[in-house]
DNA sequence: CGGATGCTTCGACTACGATCGAAGTATGAA
DNA sequence: TTCATACTTCGATCGTAGTCGAAGCATCCG
């Protein structure tokens, strides 16, 4: 009928506060089962597949069987770039969901966007490493520089693995606490693993919070000055 | 009941097609009136009324009274971002609402975002800034160089007016058909604006598209290097 | 092979919201 | 003042989508 894209199916899909729930639990990253989604939203196993379903139609979700579980997980970046959008619309409107609790600080500080890290230290990564020339900025895509990449390797991120995905190495994705980009793509995913698999932080059990230890958050300061 | 911002609200705002047609339409950049924007969505008046009553309080959209008519309009640029980033994602799962025609074509090539210019001239038009050192990215931000002062002004655009508004000058906004970052914010618009003034482009009547003449073009291109 | 777990499908109920006709309010024109 | 236009509010109708119980598959375990 008229020009552009449909936004109205995106939009109905997002809208049911069930769905919400769900794509919001699934923006910590992990891929989880229709048993597990519906206890996020309140609902039953029933109504759950039902949602599900829609959510697979609707392209926001991708399927993976395993055994007699079957995982649910965010489709691909874009997804969970545009849901933060939303999110950070939502906040800027106070609409929010949660009564201000002790997370809240900590989600601020450093949190999980479907598979990267976000909040204060999400945001000061990606400063940093504009700041020392190993990314560079080109409107909405980041470009690795030579010196970049050799810094990751020096971290032990394989840089051709990383190379060889189809995905993007490093991209922008707007933080809703901060309003300002944190650092997405595949890189931005590796040195996620990379802080955890070193032990500098946890992700906390059914949340977005990323905890870091005290020698981890020493470690991660001086590793990326401002 | 769970962490983060209340999406569902939103979503259900944007889900439903009706007022999905009148956001699509409101992306024009126009204020308009709601009898207007119910010939858009194809609905009567009184609908159309209680549909914007709900944009305007989930804070989508402003109104403004002038004699008998309302004009509403998106509330920020905020809005158009989100709008632009949903719409980026339905199109790439090709949800679109239009039979492609003749339309299209011109519609990647120049559009009116908002506010300001999008499709392949408005990512141009941000690149060749950046690559003069007029614009320098710092993630989603972006910033007014020195020389970029200089050259806006002699343009003839009046910096001291852009730098007294609250919106950001410089800003990014995606692009969903060339999928890339084109410029957003209180800049974009005045060179929009200019395009328009010095008869260098036409905005399609009821549409988005912005036809350049010859001239324009020409001159556009010239101006705007890659 | 049972029996248990995880999930989907079916069917029926329910509630919410979109829709429009009719009536009410505001602004402008004659 | 009177009429017309632009819009909102009210009230009633109607559809659709979310919800869950019950039943049906699939997978794993002992």
């Amino acid at each position: 009928m008229k020009e552009g894209p449909d936004i109205a199916l995106i939009g109905s899909l997002i809208g049911d506060p069930a769905r919400a729930n769900m794509l919001t639990a699934l923006m910590a990253g992990q891929a989880l089962t229709p048993t597990e989604l519906a206890a996020h939203a309140g609902i039953t196993l029933q109504t759950a597949s039902s949602h599900l379903a829609k959510l697979e139609a609707g392209g926001l979700l991708t399927q993976r069987k395993q055994g007699r579980h079957r995982y649910y997980a965010l489709s691909e970046d874009e997804v969970g770039l545009m849901l933060e959008s939303l999110m950070g619309f939502a906040a800027s409107r106070g609409l929010t969901r949660h009564r201000p609790g002790p997370k809240d600080p900590a989600l601020r500080k450093a949190r999980v966007c479907y598979n990267h890290l976000a909040g204060d230290y999400g945001v000061r990564l990606l400063d940093s490493l504009v700041a020392a020339r190993q990314i560079e900025v080109a409107g909405e895509d980041l470009a690795l520089t030579d010196a970049g990449r050799d810094r990751i390797e020096a971290l032990g991120i394989d840089y051709g693995a990383l190379r060889k995905s189809r995905r993007p190495i490093c991209r922008t994705c707007l933080d809703w606490s901060e309003r300002r980009s944190h650092l997405a793509g595949s890189l931005g995913e590796a040195l996620l693993t990379l802080f955890i698999d070193k032990g500098w932080a946890k992700r906390e059990r059914d949340s977005r919070v990323v905890r870091f230890s005290d020698r981890g958050e020493k470690a991660f300061l001086e590793l990326f000055p401002l």
